[in-house]
DNA sequence: AGGGTATGCCAAACCGGTTCGTCAGATCGG
DNA sequence: CCGATCTGACGAACCGGTTTGGCATACCCT
């Protein structure tokens, strides 16, 4: 309580008349003390404002207290973010999930300087649209750092620890509302199925079109953003027997295919409904706004931390998967008037 | 040495018949070591692979280690981000830089919980353009936490420590540009004047056109995003004497102007010149690609981090600035064939 | 009453570094 | 030749917590 220097578990010692083991049994629950003592000490330690200082508890529980948080490297994209918002509304529900258990989420790497992470000991990572491929995750198994990944890696989810939406499901929701909103040709502006989202989001709709015997129409986007949307709309729209409505998987593509409408002069959603599986702010917001599956990333971002957190606990020795479920929000975009 | 843990101090010394003491003065150059003693320890460090716990490195120096990259909430959108690409330009080369010095970067508060950041004593901070409102920026200050803004805080610039491009300059740069490549008339699409940024650009750019006794053809876009801009441009368009150039400040803006141009038919650059000030890898990947002020985030991300670690040093204790050049990336859209 | 057990608390050691103060031996000056 | 000074290294204490082991005291039972 001297100056301004903040209490620490002496402090709380000396106020209380008892001794900094006893306060370490008090606030933790450990060893044994009287139940009024303990209140005691609560009280005391409430007063001054005491907090533990996290760099002595990692020391002796040797940790860093360290997560770190990224995002496979897709080809041209910095951090190779392929949904923007999605991993912005991820983010902080992760990084508010890591403080509440005592850990800090790093922004991973992403770039060079392998070396540097290295010397940052962390006690665990987070990787969303993992690719095999990916060197960072590599490296961290590599090293033996747990690793939750945000969607699967294809070819190794029975081995390892993920969370991930079902997007099967998820596409198929979509698909059922937009066929019940009165769509007749359902076209698909599609990613390259190299994550475990786009595959199984283009399994679905080739699975349900087959169901109807109808062919799939899918234009595949190069990238992620509006223009590739827009240029891939163009093409389904190009079509002899063009689509009456297009589903898209990400929120960018979406923005896209509905400059691509308006350019056309086709109405949204008389003349084509537009739909996407992962929902954003952009869709929200937009002039006529667009129905999508709200994925709830920070649903995701929460429950990958906690699936993390129980790893590193150690108690849970088997890989383990969380599957979030995702909500159809139904926006102007597919309600057509009859 | 023994099994699998990680060498530490005492493990040198052992292994270097010194006493701990004696190589953390070789280590740190402290103290007084004979220069072939040094020369040994080192030496044995480096072949035991040591690296210094930065726990216990903390807790002696009474720090965390841990460094915060924040933006300003900005109203619709998530954490606050305007330009998603310059952030994930920046937040790299910043981590980067925190890392070679000891420190972790860990992403900002964005939402709630302003306890849970308390509990993590912050050594310092990094707010991007920043808002005098900002509370997490307030809440710094009144704990004296050390922060360094990119782009000023406006009302204060005098009293804060900040890295900047120099906008008028570069907003400059391109507007001379696009005359000397023989626009007539040049349009902008501004944001609203809140950051520095905005601010900076609008004055260079009414400046710019009164010294030519032009007016200013102004369209402000509500939002960053392209769909904002592509509304802002159509209106630009739309009038009785449509401008020949357009310049925008952010990239996703652009991209909304150059749709625009394409739905209208308007040939870039034959018709309609696009310059941006903030570049992206958005801008020059498109498919006719436009011309854009390179801000040069990833140094501005380690200048800033450079500066704040210098402001905890203690070395300069009275508020510095520094400004970061931008570069003039010429491309397709302002490239008018004679 | 006496031996065994449960309870409540504390002293001391530890985590892995840094730093202050001390000390032995070499060097130097008078 | 002897005391002062400098050099190189070390022991111990400290940062702020947790944890192990021990020690009284109270309680129980026979």
């Amino acid at each position: 309580m001297e100056q301004g220097r903040r209490p620490g578990i002496r402090d709380v010692a000396r106020a209380a008349g008892v001794s900094r083991t006893t306060v370490s049994h008090a606030l933790n629950d450990k060893g044994r003390v009287a139940p009024e003592t303990r209140e005691r000490i609560l009280a005391v330690a409430e007063e001054l404002g005491y907090r533990p200082n996290t760099n002595a508890l990692h020391l002796t529980q040797r940790r860093t207290g360290l997560l770190a948080l990224t995002s496979s490297p897709s080809d041209p994209v910095p951090l190779g973010l392929l949904d923007v918002d999605y991993f912005l509304a991820l983010a902080p529900a992760a990084s508010e999930a890591a403080l509440r258990a005592g850990y800090a989420l790093v922004l991973g790497p992403t770039g060079q300087a392998p070396e540097l992470w290295a010397q940052l000991r962390l006690d665990g990572a987070l990787i969303t649209d993992p690719l095999p491929s990916d060197p960072f995750l590599r490296e961290l198994e590599r090293q033996g750092t747990p690793v939750v990944t945000l969607g699967r890696d294809v070819d190794r989810a029975e081995e390892t620890w993920w969370v991930d939406s079902d997007l099967v499901v998820a596409m198929t929701e979509v698909l059922d509302h937009v066929e019940a909103a009165g769509a007749r040709r359902v076209g698909f502006v599609a990613e390259p199925p190299r994550h475990s989202y786009s595959i199984d989001e283009l399994e679905a709709y080739e699975r349900w079109q087959a169901a109807r015997g109808a062919p799939a129409l899918v234009e595949e986007a190069a990238g992620n953003h509006t223009e590739a949307g827009f240029h891939a709309a163009q093409r389904l729209l190009d079509a002899a027997d063009p689509p009456d409505a297009i589903v898209t998987t990400l929120e960018g593509l979406a923005l896209g295919v509905k400059l691509a409408a308006e350019t056309r002069g086709l109405r949204v959603p008389e003349d084509l409904m537009i739909a996407a599986v992962s929902d954003g702010p952009g869709l929200a917001q937009a002039h006529t706004s667009i129905t999508a599956a709200d994925l709830a990333p920070a649903e995701l971002g929460t429950e990958a931390v906690r699936l993390l957190l129980e790893r590193l606990d150690g108690a849970a020795p088997t890989p383990r998967a969380i599957v979030v479920p995702s909500v159809l929000r139904v926006r102007a975009s597919t309600r057509r008037p009859r």
